[in-house]
DNA sequence: TCCTTGTTTCGATCGATGTCGATACAGAGG
DNA sequence: CCTCTGTATCGACATCGATCGAAACAAGGA
């Protein structure tokens, strides 16, 4: 069913609006439970956390996986999640695959969730 | 697996460096993740933002149950749901019950999701 | 007092999700 | 060519979570 394998450029969070300054419509809420669920689990988060602070800002997957005590396949299984939802984008690069977290989508999400008047203009309010 | 259901009272979002800034530890992610969570689910979503965007910062559940084709016994988990995750608080006044949105949190969502450098002066703990 | 309305809790059902081992695929190097 | 290492997919299992109806609890009014 909703499996739109392919990362569609526009697969991120598309909505702008605080959640605060206005009720969120059936379809933006159902784009945004999408990613805020790939971001509902401890090893995902810390995974995107490893990737968007890593040094260059990417991340290959041998690295990853040492930092917890879960199999190869369970990771990849994670990575796929966050791919899907997306978070971030892998390039395979020779023997290796490198995941790095996709542009824009952090900021927009914390647009989304910040308070009006927190001192913040919306940054990046593509409206 | 961890079960550490009891909504502990500091259950609240605790970290503030962004994510993008240094790995989060095993409790950093595992508190965030638990908001994370309660978020990713688009009935819950939007039940935030109806709260979060009522007239006077508080919505009465009676309103909240119309919006959602959901029965009352589900809105009321939902609601159970987002309480213990530290995004809102509930008060009886009278036959009513009001839900408001915690202050404070979306804000230090917001902050540890925000890239450091999107002309964002990181507001950090912005009170 | 009883009854009516609003909200939560309880118990059950069914689909979604995290995890693993086994296996398949992709490159690098003999 | 074959083999070795790194990564992804597959199939299975156990647990979690969303949803409902029934029932309990809370407050107000007849």
């Amino acid at each position: 069913m909703s499996k739109q394998g392919p990362p569609s450029p526009g697969s991120g969070v598309e909505c702008c609006s605080p959640l605060v300054a206005e009720p969120l419509s059936g379809d933006q809420a159902g784009d945004l439970a999408r990613v805020f669920k790939a971001m509902g689990d401890p090893v995902r988060l810390r995974l995107l956390s490893l990737i968007a602070s890593h040094a260059g800002g990417e991340a290959c997957v041998c690295d990853l996986t040492d930092v917890f005590a879960l199999s190869g396949p369970t990771i990849s299984h994670h990575l796929k999640v966050l791919r899907e939802a997306g978070l971030i984008a892998g390039e395979r690069r020779g023997t290796w695959v490198y995941y790095r977290v996709l542009p824009g989508v952090l900021g927009r999400l914390a647009d989304v969730l910040a308070p009006v008047a927190t001192g913040r203009p919306a940054a990046g309010a593509a409206r």
